[in-house]
DNA sequence: TATATTACTGACCGGTCAGTCAGTAACTGA
DNA sequence: TCAGTTACTGACTGACCGGTCAGTAATATA
């Protein structure tokens, strides 16, 4: 009888408590942490469930299977950013190279540099895997993060700021560095013994991209003559010496 | 006894044929198609058996297990693309700007636009499930790249025709969009409205890194004052407005 | 044709994991 | 304090897959 007393403590604690409120918040950010540390098919719901402190049956009362608890970990910690960011740039009316760099620095540490950056490693990664998964972080996340990117540089163009290029193929190329350096530090990051340096690549990045988007000198053929001319008319010549093409290259169809 | 004659075919051709020389690229090349298509881990062996014509027990007759498969592919189907461009560069002696755009078109037509270049961005992806891979396709792939590039890159910069950036930097800078639209095609490709115009992207890229690029004209202040002046006073500038800062932040560690 | 060699097969093993559900214990309200 | 309600547990199922190996059949050799 006084054994009891031993085994079991005074004020006896509850071997669990009921937290309807907080377990989705909870299953949120345990899976955050996962899925962007071991991928989607890597992420095991047990453990998503324990690092949660509940037990994989609980999980499953607030999300009906894997994949909505993964739609639901993007809802929560990457839409809303992109929906913050096109605020703040509709009620810009700065120049719009500073608008760039704004979009671009704001992304990088709201996103890229955060936890939530590692989901567009993910999504990329396991897209042919899980199709629905990918369809689903395109229209959501990357067409409006996108879209609102080819804003401000149609703004730019428009106002004179900017030289005219193809929007969507512009921003796709602007954006690329940009996730790049986040996929970057998700993957190599851990085993790369000479560390990207964040600030002097997006440094680099906003420097090259507006100088290489800047309009010509009012009066100025020195900026054409220096960047475009010469190398506009190289770029129709064939690069035969490096391309060790064998044969013709067939017509695009 | 004559239902026997009817179930066998006259001239019974043999089950199966020993071809001991074809086993090993009949099994690269299943496994390239595989792992592309469905990435390391999403790939089954006995998948890459079946594709290759035999049974999943021939495949460890050849292959010490799935990672020793992998490396083999990409050692197989991808470092020699490397060496080959090395090779064609090193023997190079116009401007910089047409060897990094020979450097840019090779690297997309021979890897980025085949099959080969679905590797990335498997490596990539599951590059925290599997480091030893990722390690592997660091050295082997990654670094000679971009080693390659920045020799380019530099040589432009010692001969002057690009002003001075940090070459690492802008290596890894400029070798992200390449990188991004093979992926993108890996990934989005298959279920994008849309589909990204390659030689479009190519054009501008290289376009705009080249202008990024470009040294500033000898006896101009032109270009510097319409690319660089504004914009790197307006880099010194915070970007309060855009950034949504709710509190300073920290120093840099 | 008979025997030896070996390339190849495919059933099997051990381990993993998404999803299920009968049961349990923490709370609630009378 | 004692049912009634429900948040929660965790053992279980069935499917999957990397890797093994005893056996089989194609081929070489005599």
């Amino acid at each position: 009888m006084s054994r009891l007393v031993v085994e079991v403590p005074a004020a006896a604690a509850p071997r669990w408590e009921r937290r309807k409120q907080d377990r989705p918040s909870q299953l949120l950010a345990a899976g955050l942490d996962l899925f962007v540390e071991r991928g989607y098919a890597g992420t095991r719901l047990d453990d998503v469930a324990a690092r949660a402190g509940v037990s994989k049956g609980t999980l499953y009362l607030y999300f009906a299977n894997k994949e909505e608890l993964f739609k639901a970990v993007v809802r929560e910690s990457v839409v809303p950013l992109i929906t913050a960011a096109a605020g703040r740039a509709e009620s810009y009316d700065g120049s719009s190279a500073d608008l760039l760099r704004g979009l671009v620095i704001s992304w990088w540490r709201d996103y890229g540099n955060t936890q939530a950056g590692g989901i567009t490693k993910l999504v990329t990664a396991e897209s042919s895997n899980f199709p629905e998964i990918a369809g689903f972080f395109l229209a959501e996340v990357i067409e409006p993060w996108h879209s609102l990117l080819g804003s401000a540089v149609a703004r730019g163009i428009a106002r004179g700021e900017f030289r005219p290029v193809d929007v969507p193929t512009f921003v796709q190329m602007l954006a690329a560095p940009l996730v790049m350096l986040s996929m970057w530090k998700f993957s190599f990051g851990p085993c790369c013994q000479r560390p990207v340096d964040h600030d002097l690549y997006l440094d680099t990045l906003i420097e090259t991209m507006l100088r290489g988007l800047a309009a010509p000198a009012a009066g100025g053929a020195a900026t054409k003559r220096a960047a475009g001319g010469a190398e506009r008319r190289a770029a129709r010549r064939p690069v035969a010496r490096l391309s060790g093409d064998k044969k013709q290259r067939a017509p695009r169809r």
